[in-house]
DNA sequence: ACGCCTACCTGCTTGC
DNA sequence: TGCAAGCAGGTAGGCG
């Protein structure tokens, strides 16, 4: 999906775009997209007539805040896009939910393989966004029934652009664990918004191979990761997100960061360091793209 | 805790 | 040209 670069981009634009506009109807083009607890007959009766209020964002969430204190939260996923539309703008045959807004433009929301979903939640509560197998578990712990705000929204890891994301905290997180890096960057548990994009080109940035585990790791390559994962982020946002067949912009517009990443999607060019090809594996069923050279391998012992 | 698998969907690219 | 296989930015959930 979109990952925390172009969500934050979506986000930003939204602000800019419609914080202050009023949904005066909501069409929805397709029930599933509609997660619970509002089942999608609801939803537009329930969404009709809010004021969005502000928009931003959790780990991949984008958080709708609507001036009576509820919150829409839209899980983009695979393919899915926020797109302000002006008025007159001919429809969309992938747009999914379609938002009206009282000045004429539409938001719509756009997903060409329906992965996405759009939650709303009532207001005071929310907080994080639920993910891996321990938010529901402990869901079930609690007794709770599902989707009640605070469980849904609490399984998260750091968000690794806040100031809290300190090394040491990275350190302590990383020490615990005995999983191979790239799996472990893309659990959203352990740490919020990196994707199959950004963990591929933050292991180069840092010099160490997808393969290696956690808890090998050094004190100056955790310090090289933990500046690394926060660069491509920032990288990432400041270039307005990678496009490469559906991410827009809430504007429509692809984003430039594509063209400029080190590693993914880059199998046989040549290293922007050191020039050997990049290679391709296949870690955790996800396409892994590294350098040999200046990311040299998890084990030399093995057959010493 | 972890790895592996399937499912959810559609469209584009690749190879025969 | 046609057609099937493989691939894609994510994540939930089941099993071992």
């Amino acid at each position: 999906m979109p990952e925390l670069p172009e969500v934050e981009t979506v986000a930003r634009d939204l602000q800019r775009l419609v914080a202050g506009a009023r949904i005066v109807d909501a069409t929805v083009h397709w029930d599933r997209t509609i997660r619970h607890p509002q089942p999608a007959e609801r939803f537009a009766a329930e969404i009709g007539d809010a004021t969005i209020r502000r928009v931003d964002r959790r780990a991949k969430t984008v958080l709708v805040h609507l001036e009576d204190g509820r919150v829409m939260t839209v899980a983009l996923r695979m393919t899915g896009a926020l797109i302000v539309a002006p008025a007159g703008t001919p429809p969309d045959p992938y747009a999914r939910v379609v938002f009206a807004l009282d000045d004429g433009r539409e938001l719509r929301y756009r997903d060409v393989r329906k992965f996405g979903r759009i939650g709303l939640w009532p207001g005071g509560g929310l907080r994080s966004v639920g993910a891996g197998r321990g938010a529901r578990s402990r869901r079930v712990a609690e007794g709770a029934g599902p989707y009640r705000i605070g469980e849904v929204f609490s399984g998260h890891g750091p968000e690794p652009l806040r100031r809290s994301f300190t090394v040491a905290r990275f350190a302590e997180r990383l020490a615990r664990r005995s999983a191979k890096l790239k799996a472990l960057l893309l659990d959203q548990s352990f740490i919020a918004g990196v994707g199959n994009i950004y963990a591929d080109e933050a292991l180069w940035r840092a010099r160490i191979h997808p393969l290696r585990t956690a808890d090998t790791l050094d004190e100056r390559e955790v310090r090289r990761l933990h500046r690394a994962v926060r660069q491509v982020l920032r990288d990432g946002i400041v270039n307005r997100g990678s496009s490469f067949s559906d991410y827009v912009g809430a504007d429509g517009a692809p984003g430039d960061n594509a063209e400029r990443l080190a590693v993914y999607r880059r199998t046989g060019e040549p290293c922007l360091r050191c020039g050997r090809r990049i290679e391709r594996i296949v870690v955790g069923q996800r396409s892994t793209h590294f350098c040999p050279r200046c990311q040299p391998g998890p084990v030399a012992s093995d057959t010493t």
